[in-house]
DNA sequence: GCAATGGTTCGGCAGCGGCCGAACCATTGC
DNA sequence: GCAATGGTTCGGCCGCTGCCGAACCATTGC
């Protein structure tokens, strides 16, 4: 066997605990070793190993070598954007109360990577923003950039190359787990969460999918999106853009 | 237990082959029985019964009860979206000469439905042909219908709504498992699926994917979208738009 | 009422696959 | 050379879950 043949084989090697677990530890878009990922999964190194090599034959995964380490990390964006579509589907209607508080920390709700770009609140705000200034455009079925988007972003110092080459000028939506709202995904979405790290707004976690905001991304989010995040919980979210139809939670600020 | 909890029980229920072949029959869109999905995942009446509730309790499915049948079809855009998604990373790399030619029929490969929109070799062809156009554009991360594009698809008889609005305008890629490259999806690709059977150019088999043009239909097509069907095997696919990265399989026309 | 049809429930069987620890291999550092 | 570290392979155990047929229930049609 090389490489997953058909959809039964990659959805049953997503549909195990242990997996998973590592799967989702990736989407952090950061490379973890085979140990680390034993570690977050809690299993044995020899499990571990036994999963990681179904993974990696499945191309779900790839592994390089680094002196004495395996790092391994997401294959490709396709298998990120199927991860995120299961996790879409799995987060649906499973109302807030049955949610362990703290599951995974607050911070993680605050404001984590999305493999290639950021999610949390702080993903959900920034898109708020982006949408109620027209430079973005949201929906179910996926995103566009607007004129003044285009303008905006580019200032911004997100790179969107040549509109009519075709090559990665997208905006998608990415349905946020934790606020079940959208946030800006796709080539626009990675650009944002780039310039951001680049101008020293936000750090991130060793390892973790967290990020954290540094003081100058507390002023430089405020000027650049309007988006006050003083008071961690969250400056009231406007609701601008595509929620989903049944809000069966009851929506405690977060 | 009501509705999955998270990604582990999710992927576990597609990564069955027998519940992956009933959800696979009923991306075709139409709802089947509870007998039919049965037959079509040759497993008895009782295990389908069991595997059929287990993914309405998961909400992948819904069921409506009409007379003595019991119909059940996917439950959301959001659930298509990620067996799409899936299908794609199974069929990454899987090189062609390991599929079984005629797995599923060719017709299924020449055109068929997906879940709301046109796949295979036709619903390709109408992607290629707007974007060889400047229609639309399609890569990766998403697509864009361009200005013409709306005022060409408007004229078509698509429903594409107030642009500001924000309302399911968008134009989706969906990768084709069977010709490894972008076709329509989202609100434009459901219209176009719309406008071609209600101006009766297509017809769907019953109880199957399989869609068939009718001879107004190879008529329409070509003068529509310049697409010329009589040759059933396809007129050479401009490389257009974006193909998958690697071209393991060995493009035998189709 | 009865027969036919569509679907579910139950009990029992069988096999896949996850889990671990121990042994093993390879690389690094001394 | 040796010890330490990171990872893989192997063997054996155990439990989950898919499968079926038979019985059962409900609706339809006569």
């Amino acid at each position: 066997m090389v490489a997953a043949a058909n959809m039964v084989e990659v959805a049953a090697l997503v549909g195990d605990t242990a997996r998973a677990t590592m799967l989702a530890a990736l989407m952090g878009g950061q490379a973890l070793t085979a140990s680390e990922l034993a570690s977050r999964a809690r299993i044995s190194k020899s499990t571990a190993s036994g999963h990681l090599g179904k993974l990696v034959n499945a191309r779900l995964l790839d592994v390089t070598q680094k002196r004495r380490n395996r790092y391994y990390r997401i294959a490709s964006p396709l298998v990120a954007r199927m991860l995120e579509g299961i996790k879409a589907v799995a987060a649906i209607e499973v109302p807030q109360r049955y949610q362990p508080r703290s599951i995974g920390d607050d911070r993680l709700r605050f404001a984590r990577t999305c493999y290639d770009h950021l999610a949390g609140h702080l993903g959900v705000a920034i898109a708020d923003a982006l949408v109620a200034e027209g430079h973005i455009v949201l929906a179910e079925d996926g995103g566009e950039v607007t004129v003044s988007g285009m303008n905006f972003l580019s200032a911004f110092g997100a790179a969107l190359g040549p509109k009519a080459g075709g090559r990665r000028i997208f905006c998608r939506p990415c349905l946020d787990w934790s606020e079940r709202r959208y946030h800006v995904a796709g080539h626009v979405g990675a650009e944002i969460h780039r310039c951001c790290l680049e101008r020293g707004w936000l750090r991130r976690d060793r390892d973790s999918r967290i990020v954290r905001v540094t003081p100058a991304g507390q002023v430089g989010l405020r000027k650049a999106f309007g988006i006050d995040l003083r008071g961690n919980p969250a400056p009231a979210p406007s609701p601008a853009h595509g929620v989903m139809k049944k809000r069966l939670w009851t929506s405690p600020g977060e």
